[in-house]
DNA sequence: CGTCTTTTTGACCATTTTCAATCAGTGTGG
DNA sequence: CCACACTGATTGAAAATGGTCAAAAAGACG
């Protein structure tokens, strides 16, 4: 984990989310205001730890690149995967916003941070009220997302469940491309899956044969291959992600 | 369900949320933007519906007092609630945020709640930073409950499940004065639990009376009295509500 | 090539669900 | 007051789902 050189002032005009319909697009003020609201840039590798449950972070975080994960776990070792987190999420509003950290966040693949100070943020509520609703926004997101995972793991079966997370993640990935063709390109393992799910292993495992005897996806190096979201979305009862384009993000 | 007589500019100031201390103290401006931001009062019986998934409600609300839940469920009818409502907490901030209601909510014991218009809501966020900030916490803060339900429901057996869910509601109503002696004071029946805890309402039966077997919680008179908190918290190793008092609410 | 992680499989076990009744409490109308 | 209908709580037995343990196979990586 690294701070990047030229730390202060990056020009978020060029912002590498800006160029995905997927986001809104900011006003000429919001977008200088962004540029010295941002404090630098911070990256980090596959495996690492950018919050730990419990700390007091003095930064929040917006990804602009790579991908990474929420967890909680259990004094004995359980974990629980809440979400995943893309580009043009945030990372820390919870302790930003309350205070303690009530989770940890690990990096899956490669990822690069825009860093803001949370002591600044009751500034950003001050002077830019169209900001500050966009961070209600992500967090009432965020709740919606965890909605749907609640669903899904307290009231669907195995394969149900697995259908519904690969479909959605699918989903989320593609809007900020980060699919290739039918492939996923976030390098998950069975186990990070069995952890969302709240599944062991071994039987996230069979639960993957048995959509892929159905022809629905295919695990292969390393990767999940989605051949047919239709069915996925059918099998899990499920609608499809709500958002159009033009999404808020920081 | 109907609208309060005295509709508008009820007074927030004898507000009945404001005699706990559980809650934060407004300023003289905030009290007065919000006795006008109010539009007016509801009160609703057990079993009406409040809020209804896929609708775009006009309006917010805040419980003054009463209890609900919310809950989503598949086209099938499998149910589940993904979390419990008490004065104080806020109802439909994610449909005025982001649009479409995504979930239902459906009243417990009698409620009364305060009203707010979904179309006023940018003006207080562009005069009133400090309540746009309550509101990103509040937000922030139903993550952070749907994130333990998560943690709970995907990683914990039947038995620590219950234990957790029972501390965690007892806790929370006990701030609000939903306990009387061990008992809380909320009609929630063993169904409402189980669909809460992504179990039948056979086995979450079995759980409650293994529960009572070692004597921390009972359950009578279609309702829940804790013997043993603490018991509860061990058996789930949760530490308990980070909450202390002062918390926001609009 | 050897080591490590991840995926896959088999056999067996535990938990949880489903189905089917029964029981208890509440409220209703006669 | 009693018969009746209803909802919610309990119980038993059988069946299904998912977990654990142990080991092997398949990649990934230096």
């Amino acid at each position: 984990m690294s701070m990047g050189a030229s730390s202060h002032h990056v020009r978020c005009v060029n912002c590498p989310l800006g160029h995905l319909s997927h986001f809104r697009r900011f006003s000429a003020d919001e977008l200088e205001f962004l540029t010295n609201f941002k404090t630098g840039e911070l990256t980090a590798d596959t495996g690492a730890t950018i919050i730990v449950e419990g700390s007091h972070s003095a930064h929040l975080y917006t990804v602009l690149s790579g991908s990474a994960y929420r967890y909680k776990m259990l004094e004995d070792g359980r974990r629980q995967i809440m979400n995943f987190v893309f580009p043009g999420d945030i990372i820390g509003l919870q302790g930003s916003v309350m205070g303690e950290m009530q989770h940890s966040v690990e990096v899956l693949s490669p990822i690069r941070l825009c860093v803001f100070e949370r002591n600044r943020l009751m500034h950003l509520y001050e002077t830019h009220s169209s900001l500050a609703f966009d961070l209600t926004w992500l967090a009432a997101r965020e709740e919606q997302i965890l909605d749907e995972n609640l669903l899904n793991i307290g009231r669907r079966n195995a394969l149900e469940r697995a259908a519904y997370l690969i479909a959605n993640l699918f989903l989320r990935a593609k809007a900020v491309e980060l699919v290739k063709g039918n492939r996923l390109s976030v390098p998950i393992t069975q186990l990070h899956l069995a952890d969302t799910l709240g599944l062991s292993v071994v039987h996230t495992n069979r639960t993957l044969k048995r959509l892929a005897d159905r022809k629905l996806v295919r695990w292969r190096d390393r990767g999940c291959e989605v051949h047919d979201v239709e069915g996925l979305l059918l099998l899990a009862q499920w609608d499809g992600l709500p958002e159009g384009p033009g999404r808020p993000y920081l």
